[in-house]
DNA sequence: AAAAAAAGTTTCCTATAGGAAACTTTTATT
DNA sequence: AATAAAAGTTTCCTATAGGAAACTTTTTTT
């Protein structure tokens, strides 16, 4: 990797000074929260120590934070409690906030079909490109082409831009994608999108094979 | 994608319909997810290390399995990488079976933090993908990297999603790019992207080799 | 094709996690 | 309140994680 990948891609790092990063790292509590749910429990370590598998001594310099336990420790911890492992360390609370989600679909399939949204094709001045974007309206609760999937070779991603569609596929449930919202998938599989807002939905679409 | 990694990436998907579905869904271990995470994002052991502030041969470990590493160790990872923390042992693929179909809900990617940029990858659900998309966030006027051209293999495709944005290339003269606007280019060709206006931009990037 | 460089693995050693048991503190019982 | 029992902590030892460097493999350059 060359120096100039770093810079796009992977830069030198900037841990945790980066009042940018939004992302903050919350300081390490597995031992308050061990306690928590244990006591919670209403467990004496020595019947979590039963159910885990670890010893009582191990179980209260874990909870005392006087060690760090190893990730064979935590699934012990995890499923001797009955717990999902990132309990141990994520606040019960919390609630994470996914304003904009990415959807992701796989997918097996076969020929094709085509629809008529509007469709913009960008970058047409270059030709043999291993990508093919465009971007297309698609119209307002218009339903056409409902029933007929649209298959082709390679994978295709989309992004939307406007409005609200639902993703259509031959295999999975549909998907409703609001703005921001993006999909990979399998272009051989069948597939539709189709607008479900009351305006025009603008969606960028990728395509390679 | 070939008809091999079908098999190996869809195994939910094929449904008893496939006979050549070998795979048993694995459980989920630290090293593949490691390993997997650090070889998606073109990192090196070195600079994983550098990232992290572990050590090379610990991270080769923990890799190939050879220890569990413990909580304070995975919190660097987490951190150094920039992931969330159950990245690590959670397989990205999620599957819930909903009758005769099986749906992919996208988790929330893998961001990328720097001064100037903040990436999030889509589509990190699979592997193996002809085009890698993401979104990023330039910030606004932060020239931190103005003048070191970013250079790697493949094609690149930009959209703007947000902001004002100047395209910056070894060949050609400067571009202002602002909402809507694309983009189509030789990712060997020396390139930069820095925001032009007040607040950030957001960019989505797809690149293909 | 050989040499050099880079990436990855293994070895060896130190630091620390985890278990058994001794010790201390808390709670229950009289 | 004294005593006993239970719960929790600390000690001490062994097993294993983590780091530095040697070594091997892979990739790049000449």
């Amino acid at each position: 990797m060359s120096e100039q990948d770093q810079v796009d891609k992977y830069p030198s790092m900037t841990l945790g000074d980066n009042e940018n990063n939004k992302r903050v790292v919350e300081k390490a509590s597995i031992g308050v929260q061990l306690k928590a749910i244990r006591t919670e429990n209403k467990l004496t370590l020595e019947e979590a120590s039963k159910r885990t598998g670890l010893a009582r001594s191990t179980l209260s310099k874990i909870e005392n934070e006087q060690i760090s336990p190893t990730f064979s420790v935590m699934q012990k911890l995890a499923s001797g409690l009955n717990i999902e492992l990132p309990q141990l360390f994520t606040k019960p609370k919390e609630t994470k906030v996914t304003g904009r989600r990415d959807v992701t679909l796989g997918g097996q399939g076969r020929p094709h079909a085509t629809l008529t949204y509007e469709h913009e094709l960008l970058a047409t001045q270059l030709r043999n490109k291993k990508m093919m974007p465009y971007k297309s309206r698609v119209h307002a609760r218009n339903f056409e082409h409902f029933g007929e999937w649209v298959r082709h070779e390679g994978e295709e991603f989309l992004l939307v831009l406007e409005g609200e569609v639902q993703l259509l596929t031959e295999f999975y449930e549909p998907a409703t994608l609001v703005v921001g919202d993006s999909a990979y998938y399998d272009a051989t599989m069948g597939h539709l999108v189709i607008s479900t807002s009351k305006e025009d939905a603008l969606i960028l679409w990728i395509t390679a094979e």
